[in-house]
DNA sequence: GTTGTTCGTAACCACTCCTATTCCATCAAC
DNA sequence: GTTGATGGAATAGGAGTGGTTACGAACAAC
C-alpha cells in the first residue's frame, strides 16, 4: 500500500482524517440503508473506505458511544445507524471523534514576570473559543443526508 | 524542564502552538514599542515566552516572509513590527505560520468502485472549506492590539 | 579590515499522535 | 459446541512538533 498518494495532502497543521473516516462510514451506511441493507459489517465499510477494518471499528466505537450508531453481535451481526441520516450533523460526528482544542497553548508556562506572559493565555483562550464556535456552527449546518446527496451529485458531474 | 506542566493541554486534535507563539511574540513587541523600545532580539522575546530563541527565530522568520515584522542586523540589531499593531489581524498571523488544511482527507484513495468512495472527497471538501472560512472570518476580527488590550486587562482582574 | 553581536539554518533528539496490523477474548444465533 | 464478527490490547512504523546545539552569514560600529 503506497504511503502517500494523490488524495493524501496532510499539510502542516492538524490534518488527521478521523472526521473524514467517520463521515465516510456513516454516508456509506446511509446509502446502504436506502438500498434496503441496514446492517453492515466493519469489513464491508472498510472496503469502501479502503482501509483496515480495525480503523473502522475504532471510529464506529466512538460513534456508538455518542449514540449515532448501534452494533449487533452474534450471528447476523454488524452496524446500523441509530438515527436518520438527516438527524446526524457533522458537528455531532466531529464531537464524537475529536476531543482536544484546535489551537494549542504554550508548551511551557510563559514568564510570569512579564505582563504579556501573565495575561496572554486567557486573552488567547477567548479568541480561540470564538473561532472554534464559528467552525462548529458551520459543521452543524450539514448532515449525513446532505453529504450523501452531494456525493451522488459530484460523481456524475 | 518538565515535559507536561499545567499549561500544556494538547488534546487529540491539532494542538500545535505555532499561532500562540507568534501572537505572543507580536504582542510583546507591541507592548515594548508602546514603551519606547521598538527593537528586540530573539533572546528577549524568548525570555517572555519562556522557550528557546531558535523557536522564536523560526516563528519570526515566517512572520518576516509574510511582511508582518522586519529584522535589522549588524550592531543594534533585532526585530521590529512592520505594521501598526491594530493593522495585524490574527488571520494574517495564522496564514503566516500555518499552511495545511484543518481536516485531513483519506490517507489512501477510497474505493473507486463504490459510489460513496467515488464522490465523497469533493463533497467533504466543500463542507471543510466552509468551516475553515468561518474560522478564518473570526480570526480576522481580532488584531494584535486587541490581544494586547485583553492581555493587560486579564492580568489585573 | 577587524570585531562583536545577532540572525538563519541545519542537524539531531525526545516525545506524541496517527495509521496500520496482528492476535485473542467475547458474544449471540444456530 | 460451532461459527462469524465484534472489541480491545499490543505493537510497529511514519510524521509532526518542540527543544537543543552548533556553525556560518550578515551587518554595523570601531
Amino acid at each position: 500500500m503506497d504511503l502517500c498518494n494523490l488524495s493524501c495532502y496532510k499539510g502542516g497543521m492538524a490534518a488527521n482524517s478521523r472526521l473524514t473516516i467517520a463521515v465516510h462510514a456513516l454516508t456509506w451506511m446511509a446509502l446502504a440503508q436506502r438500498r434496503g441493507q441496514s446492517v453492515m459489517t466493519s469489513d464491508q465499510i472498510a472496503a469502501s473506505i479502503n482501509t483496515n477494518p480495525v480503523i473502522v471499528r475504532r471510529s464506529l466505537g466512538d460513534l456508538r458511544r455518542a449514540g449515532l450508531v448501534q452494533v449487533r453481535r452474534g450471528s447476523g451481526p454488524g452496524w446500523s445507524l441509530a438515527r436518520r441520516p438527516n438527524e446526524i450533523s457533522l458537528l455531532a460526528v466531529f464531537n464524537a471523534v475529536e476531543d482536544g482544542p484546535l489551537f494549542g497553548m504554550h508548551h511551557t508556562e510563559p514568564n510570569q514576570g512579564c505582563p504579556v506572559g501573565r495575561g496572554i493565555q486567557p486573552a488567547l483562550g477567548s479568541v480561540y473559543a470564538r473561532a472554534e464556535t464559528a467552525l462548529r456552527r458551520q459543521l452543524r449546518r450539514t448532515t449525513i443526508e446532505d453529504v450523501l446527496g452531494q456525493t451522488l451529485t459530484h460523481q456524475v458531474g
